[in-house]
DNA sequence: CTGTTAGCGCCTTCAG
DNA sequence: CTGAAGGCGCTAACAG
């Protein structure tokens, strides 16, 4: 790896397979121009009558001609043109350990469905990866960019979908463009932010947040801590407004009676026990929290667990996703829990990208997806206590 | 999708980016020949001096020529002699579902890390898949082989990994060998079974069996089931192997003490409802189960729950995998299990392949990887129990 | 050491 | 409707 910019890699291999058929071996054996057979194989009706298309193309199939084991000569051919051609390959950026949330594993099956389903194929990438080798000695890319692999610069895929962080992913949007030989690169962008210049497909974050602040305001809590990524977050900012909402209409002011805890790195298990004791001290009125996602709430569930409180007689706990499960020793699921439709999601980013590909128009649209929330036994009416913890 | 055979893809598009920097470009600046260009891009020392590819090669990456544009001429001009070259591609097959496994997530993550690190892309397939569109005409493959993309047969990829049951898998790995222009096709196959043809990454089910096995005996149990799927199943014949030898070195005799339940079909859930309670009627002096997998074990924990019988204090579990995890109100993983390192195969896979493909040549061994046993909450010697649920 | 030439397999344009 | 010719960008063989 890391080879430098424009050497060539003399790695060649020789082929020991047989001989692969080629449009003049079929021009042969129906007494034709090979021109012929490209022309019928391509159904051009105006050069060739249908009996001979038909003829042409019935013996190029019993002799095995197979146009895709030939693209490098297409591909020359139209390159004189300017044009290109398909290779039904889309391109997925995935954060690296996306398979261990079950949330982004979903995600990927709507994507990988309906790839399959359509005849592309998936080329996956990481988003940024630790492990990655040093940059070759020119890059000015940041350390937390991925490497894109060789075959876009090939032209050998179609379009992307992405899942990360806007501000991250930029620079790899950006040397995407570069590399990429059409200036409207079709992708489409996941969840974390809206990414200008992509289509995005996305939740409708204040949605959910009021449907989960509705529902524990409507149980009688007032004072309720919510999980959060620092300003700028883009689903934290939003949900806030959807928290803040439903407050407002109830009349409660969440100025006195809903803190934000911030958590800092993604670290999501010490981040939380190192944030999440300060809050309760400074907040020992509260009855509910609201999670950042299931994970969180799980581990809020542990935390509690572990320092004397009960779920949900004592505290009550909403989580955001619906993918990790948290269940009882009866295998029911026990988290109260915005649902996502990850599968839904991934399925028409995917749709959205093919349909790009296959009008040569790149659109810029942006998909809300409502959310909804699943009551489960992790939230109930609160309590009184004297104190927390 | 599902165009017939033979027949050529006109779904052409017009490139708008600006012009490709061509080995003639280079020439002209450099005020050499292009093949001069050529030569010294590809290092030919023979025929061009160390100063002159040194300036030229300067010259290339400052005008961003990239070979990898190129591809399809070199590809063009190398077939002349059988020549093919690397794309830095791997394909890997998968059953569909294999992300919601959090084993198979592992295993993943393996692979995807060494190829990332090695600048290798990946190219996804799904073994099988029930949403899979009908078959073109003319195909004689079971509904249960998966397509090939198009990308293999254009020989965009450089090897392969599967992860497959050998039988269903046979067929898809037969059309790739007809597909992919060279007779070894560098491949490595995982886990369920050995396939004649290909490298095989194995565990070593008998010794991780055998040491699940030890470790109940050992405790005191006696009767113990194991769950298993028909005969014939690579994996759980390997592992009956490994129990049996932990009865028989401990002089207590496997057919009166080690009963079978077996699986049907892959449903989990449903599967161990109806075949456990048969089970555990005609053996009510069992006080210990082998698992198949983690999950089994963690249903089989609910099954046990939901019928009043405590583990470990009225029966005791041993997983494998050591992969879904089943954790108590405090975060601790409670279930004993046989470690599987699938990270591990994962990585030795991606090493593999990535080897045979660089020094394009195909080896064929087999690689068996140890397991350990993690004692956890899930197992404790058996208490005298009166009957059974 | 350098330049020339002949393809690789296909597509387009132009002449029949 | 069909065939012939030129060229896409590159590589390998051959001539200087």
């Amino acid at each position: 790896m890391a080879r430098p910019t424009g050497i060539i890699d003399t790695n060649h291999y020789r082929v020991t397979g047989k001989q692969v058929v080629t449009l003049k071996d079929v021009a042969a054996r129906c007494g034709v121009h090979f021109v012929t057979v490209s022309r019928a194989l391509r159904g051009d009706t105006r050069n060739v009558s249908q009996e001979e298309i038909a003829r042409i193309s019935a013996i190029a199939a019993e002799m095995g001609y197979d146009p895709s084991r030939q693209q490098a000569a297409r591909r020359l051919a139209l390159s004189k043109r300017d044009e290109t051609l398909l290779n039904h390959v889309i391109g997925v950026f995935f954060p690296p350990n996306f398979m261990a949330a079950s949330y982004f594993s979903t995600l990927f099956q709507g994507i990988m469905e309906v790839l399959e389903w359509e005849g592309f194929g998936l080329l996956m990438t990481h988003t940024y990866s630790p492990r990655l080798p040093s940059r070759p000695p020119g890059s000015s890319a940041p350390p937390d960019t991925c490497l894109i692999p060789p075959a876009y610069a090939r032209g050998d895929v179609d379009g992307m979908i992405a899942l990360a962080n806007p501000r991250l992913f930029e620079h790899t949007l950006a040397r995407l463009q570069q590399t990429v030989p059409i200036e409207n690169f079709p992708s489409v962008f996941l969840l974390t932010g809206i990414l200008p210049g992509c289509a995005n497909v996305l939740i409708d974050n204040q949605q959910g947040a009021y449907l989960a602040a509705v529902h524990l305001l409507d149980l009688g809590h007032r004072d309720i801590l919510f999980l959060r990524y620092p300003e700028g977050d883009y689903t934290s900012d939003q949900r806030l407004k959807g928290y803040t909402q439903a407050y407002q209409e109830r009349g409660i002011n969440p100025q006195l009676h809903l803190h934000p805890v911030v958590l800092q790195s993604k670290e999501t298990m010490p981040d939380i026990m190192e944030a999440f004791p300060t809050a309760m001290r400074n907040h020992p009125e509260t009855t509910a929290v609201l999670a950042y996602n299931d994970r969180h709430a799980i581990y809020l569930n542990y935390y509690f667990s572990n320092n004397g409180l009960r779920v949900p007689e004592d505290i009550s706990i909403v989580g955001f996703d619906d993918s990790d499960s948290w269940v009882n020793a009866q295998g029911e699921k026990m988290l109260t829990t915005v649902h996502v439709p990850s599968l839904e999601i991934g399925r028409i980013a995917a749709q959205e990208v093919i349909r790009m590909v296959q009008e040569r128009m790149v659109t810029r649209q942006t998909t809300i997806l409502p959310t909804h929330l699943v009551v489960r036994a992790s939230t109930a009416p609160p309590r009184l206590r004297t104190s927390m913890l």
